[in-house]
DNA sequence: CACTAAAGCGGAGGTGCCTCCGTTTATTTA
DNA sequence: TAAATAAACGGAGGCACCTCCGCTTTAGTG
């Protein structure tokens, strides 16, 4: 029995993914796109109809793609998930271990920052649908892991270290209440757990 | 400094509930009388258009006085909670101890039918609104508690059970998957629980 | 009673959701 | 390249949500 063939891209093997068709994905895409500065602007309750004008295909092309609100976010979501670990990645390209960590640190509170406003429905969907919790929980604290075992091999911080705890500090962030000034609170926590991580660095 | 003067009835003590108008308060109950209906029979989704036409008022009404579908939800639930309470001082009013005990977990099954198609909606407002939750859940207990004490008290059951012992394992009922048999599952348990509650009663 | 202020009523109307299906377009085949 | 066909498009239409405000009713007062 050969394997089933396949042509140029189909390399996920569960049932069969089938490529979209050229229009389908670029307006796939543009949905995918508007949608998120929709959502970051005006919270999940975005009108779909707009998003869709926005991107300028009918409402009935966005409801083939998305056949839910629901869905729609979880695509948006797992997407920006994607961007703040490929961020994990280039910061270690173009900075000091340490610089990127704390960069990339400060872009994890960005990011919690634009969620804050959607954190009930997003915890409803988090609770439902807890596969797309494990994973993408899973790929955020392993970015962070490769940038401190980076850091720390470089003898940029201390070594004695565990990732997770780090996560947990950064946790508290989400958790806090969201008082006016939270967003200042929260870049010096991060420049406090810096100083916490360089101290007795190398010994 | 004398206690605030009260005429008849304004016992609570907070701001000041302010009475209803005669009229208001009787479109208020048949809202929720009706508005109770309807989530049972079509779910937490049900037209919020069509429970006003049913109690004949208009939608303004209905908004005014639960500005938010939540706000009915909750005071639909609480009205639920409220009787399922009550049933447990009319049961044991009525019946031997151990009898009303388990017509009352009967009962309790009965209202966790009910609300099994409402999971995730339910779900998320009692984790909003975590006041509601420790509220009806005390209640609850406090119910079931009662009868406990009351069969093992005239020895119909066994004396040295705790009622939150039971209280937990009728929680299984709820988390217990939704099979067709559902219903009859726990029906049995019920009737298993019982059986081990009245074994060894009186020594 | 008659009168009045305050409380309450209700539904028209503007908006968003989502489905359905006739039309358009990309891709395949000849 | 042209025809055939499967895939995708898009927006009209029907329904529900919720707000707003002019009209009605109640509960006091003389």
């Amino acid at each position: 029995m050969p394997d089933r063939e396949m042509t140029a891209e189909a390399t996920r093997d569960p049932p069969a993914p089938k490529p979209l068709r050229a229009d389908a994905q670029r307006n796939r895409d543009r949905l995918v796109e508007v949608a998120a500065q929709a959502f970051a602007a005006d919270g999940v309750d975005a009108s779909l109809e707009e998003i869709a004008k926005r991107a300028g295909v009918g409402i009935g092309t966005l409801y083939r793609h998305f056949p839910t609100r629901e869905h729609l976010v979880e695509v948006v979501y797992r997407r920006e998930v994607e961007g703040l670990c490929h961020a994990a990645d280039e910061l270690a390209r173009e900075h000091p271990a340490d610089v990127a960590l704390e960069l990339w640190m400060q872009r994890f509170v960005d990011y919690i920052a634009t969620k804050r406003g959607l954190a009930t429905s997003l915890r409803l969907l988090l609770t439902t649908n807890s596969t797309l919790f494990s994973d993408t929980s899973g790929r955020v604290s392993g970015a962070m892991r490769g940038l401190i075992e980076a850091a720390a091999a470089a003898g940029k911080i201390r070594a004695d270290v565990d990732a997770s705890d780090v996560m947990h500090a950064l946790g508290g962030i989400y958790s806090a209440p969201n008082t006016p000034d939270w967003r200042e609170r929260s870049g010096r926590l991060v420049k406090l757990l810096m100083d916490g991580l360089r101290f007795g660095a190398k010994g």
